[in-house]
DNA sequence: GCCAACGTTGGC
DNA sequence: GCCAACGTTGGC
């Protein structure tokens, strides 16, 4: 079992979303490093749920992944804000995978906050220039964070 | 293969 | 809205 963490915009699609919703597709990673990410991902593997591009960005909750990755169906649909033109039913190279809910936190656990923790210098949330959406969390890093929520 | 121009991310 | 940093595109 590994761990990761993801980011999502909560006007998207935020971890009280995913609590009433029970599950959700996580869809639309269109950079290779973090769909490769994603490409490692095994069921039963855990995430931390981030929020990205909103007023407190940081660590909201816990989710799980449902199932293993396969071909993200909405860069095939030219209605979807991801769609890419250079993707086919033969040839699309973006994943996606399931994901249900798991806890969703007291509090978020802001950015700043997770920048001044020691023991998370590695983590690449928080390195300078950093922008990746799907990310490794080593167990260290996992448990480290879990004690702050 | 180089690299300038452009696009995107995402915090602030 | 700004802008730093990174990724992608496309001419050469």
């Amino acid at each position: 079992m590994a761990f990761w963490l993801m980011k999502s915009e909560p006007e998207e699609l935020s971890i009280h979303d995913l609590q009433r919703l029970g599950q959700s597709r996580w869809d639309g990673v269109r950079n290779y490093q973090a769909r490769n990410f994603l490409r490692a991902m095994t069921p039963g593997d855990l995430f931390f749920f981030y929020h990205s591009s909103c007023p407190e960005p940081g660590i909201a909750g816990i989710g799980e992944i449902t199932a293993a990755p396969y071909p993200d169906p909405t860069a095939l649909d030219p209605h979807s804000n991801y769609h890419d033109a250079k993707a086919s039913e033969e040839k699309n190279p973006w994943s996606a995978l399931d994901v249900s809910f798991v806890e969703a936190f007291s509090r978020v656990i802001s950015l700043a906050e997770l920048k001044h923790q020691a023991g998370l210098e590695e983590l690449a949330l928080v390195r300078k220039g950093s922008r990746l959406s799907v990310m490794p969390v080593n167990a260290e890093q996992w448990a480290l964070i879990l004690a702050l929520a």
